[in-house]
DNA sequence: GTGATATTTCGATATCATTCAAAATAGATT
DNA sequence: AATCTATTTTGAATGATATCGAAATATCAC
C-alpha cells in the first residue's frame, strides 16, 4: 500500500492536542475558565455562578488542577482557585504555533498525483492506461511500488502477474522497463533497488 | 449581588468557541481532520485509515461539512471530502486573536478587591471593620452596592438594616455618609445616584 | 434492465462524561 | 469537646454521542 500521508503528528503531540481541546469542549468548563479568568474563586462561588453544586464544581476543578491550568490556595476553610494564565499562554501557543496544528493546517496542495490514481486506479486494477506522459508516469510509478523488489521473474511470470492489473501486460512491461524500475537480463526481470525520482 | 466580572464574551461568541472545541475535542474527528489535511480522501479510504465503519465516518463527516470545515467532490460513485483550510485558519485565527480566548487569557491581577472582600465578609456579615483606609472603603464600597437605591429610610430603619451587616451600625452609617454613597437631609437618608469614584 | 460498489440514512446499542445526593473530611468557632 | 461551614469523595442516575448493522440511495458497469 502506498502510504502518501507521512505521520506529522507523534502519538503523544496527538494525546496532548486530544486533551486539551477536550478541557474546553464542554460548557461548564469553559464558562467555569471564563469565570476563573476575570479573577480568583472559591467553589462556592463558582457552584452560584454556574448554577452548579459544589461537587459537580469540584470535580471539574480536581480535573484542571491535574493539567496544572489552575492551582489551589486554602483559606480558612474554603479553598481558592485561580486560572494559571502561564500554563494557559503556554498551552494555546504550543498548540497552535508549534507544528502539531500548523501541520494539520498546512495548506499543502491536495495531491494531483492521488485524484490521478484515484481516476485511472479502481480496485486495485488499471482501468485505462492514460495517453498524456505525465499521468502514465504516475500510474506506472505507483505500479512500481506494488513489486515485491526481491523477487525475479521470467517473462511468462512476469506478464501473468501484470495481468491482474491490466490486460495489455505487455505495454506496462515496456513502460516499467523504459522508464527504469524494471531491469531484464537473460529473460530475468527484476525491480531496481530503490529509485526514486521525485517525479 | 455584586457582579464584578464583566461578561467578556457575548453569548452567541461563547456559543460558537464551544462549538469549536467541540469539533476537534473527538479522537476520530481529529484524526480524520489530520488525514484530510495529508490530502482529499473518500469515505472508504478515512475508514480504513481510522479502523472504523463507512457510517461512521460519513456521520462525522456531515458534523463537519455543516460548519463548512470540509467540502465535498462526487466522483464516479465515491465522495471525496476536502479539508478547507482557509475556513480552518480562519476559525483559529478567530478564536485565538479575538477578544475571545484572549479575554480568557488576559494576565490581569487576581483582583485585590476580591481578596479583602473574602477576607472582611463572611456570609453576607461583615465580620470585622479593617483599620487600614484602603480595606474600609473596599468593603464600604461593597456595603454601598447592596443599598436599594430607590429607598428611602428613617435613621432608625436604616440603622436596624445595617445591623444585618455589623453590629457596630453606627460606624458603618458614619462611613457611608462621608465616602459619599449615603446623604442625609431632614432624618432621612437615602443611596446617591451610582457615584463610583472606581477607587 | 441486473449486479456491483460507495455512500448515506436510520435505529439500536454501548461507552463515556456530567451531574447530583449522601457521606466523609477538614477548618473555624464557641 | 461539639457544631457549623466549605469542600471533597463516593456512588448512582442521567445524558450525550460514537459506533455499528441493516436498509435505502445513487452511480457505475455490463
Amino acid at each position: 500500500m502506498d502510504n502518501l500521508d507521512k505521520e506529522a503528528l507523534s502519538e503523544e503531540q496527538f494525546d496532548q492536542l486530544l486533551r486539551f481541546f477536550q478541557v474546553f469542549s464542554n460548557e461548564s468548563r469553559l464558562k467555569m475558565i471564563g469565570h476563573l479568568a476575570n479573577g480568583e474563586k472559591s467553589v462556592g462561588e463558582l457552584a452560584g455562578l454556574l448554577a452548579l453544586k459544589e461537587p459537580t464544581v469540584s470535580h471539574h476543578l480536581s480535573g484542571l488542577k491535574d493539567i496544572g491550568l489552575v492551582d489551589v490556595r486554602a483559606e480558612g476553610t474554603m479553598r481558592i482557585y485561580r486560572l494559571n494564565t502561564k500554563a494557559l499562554e503556554a498551552m494555546s501557543k504550543d498548540i497552535f504555533i508549534r507544528p502539531n496544528l500548523a501541520a494539520l493546517v498546512r495548506p499543502d496542495g491536495p495531491t494531483e498525483e492521488e485524484r490521478i490514481l484515484r481516476a485511472y486506479v479502481r480496485n486495485g486494477r488499471i482501468v485505462e492506461i492514460p495517453e498524456k506522459e505525465k499521468r502514465k508516469l504516475i500510474i506506472i510509478h505507483w505500479l512500481a511500488q506494488q513489486i515485491d523488489p526481491e523477487r525475479r521473474w521470467t517473462e511468462k511470470e512476469f506478464s501473468e502477474w501484470l495481468k491482474q492489473y491490466h490486460e495489455d501486460f505487455a505495454a506496462l512491461r515496456r513502460y516499467l522497463v523504459e522508464s527504469g524500475y524494471m531491469i531484464r537480463e537473460k529473460g530475468i526481470y527484476w525491480r531496481t533497488p530503490e529509485n526514486d525520482p521525485t517525479t
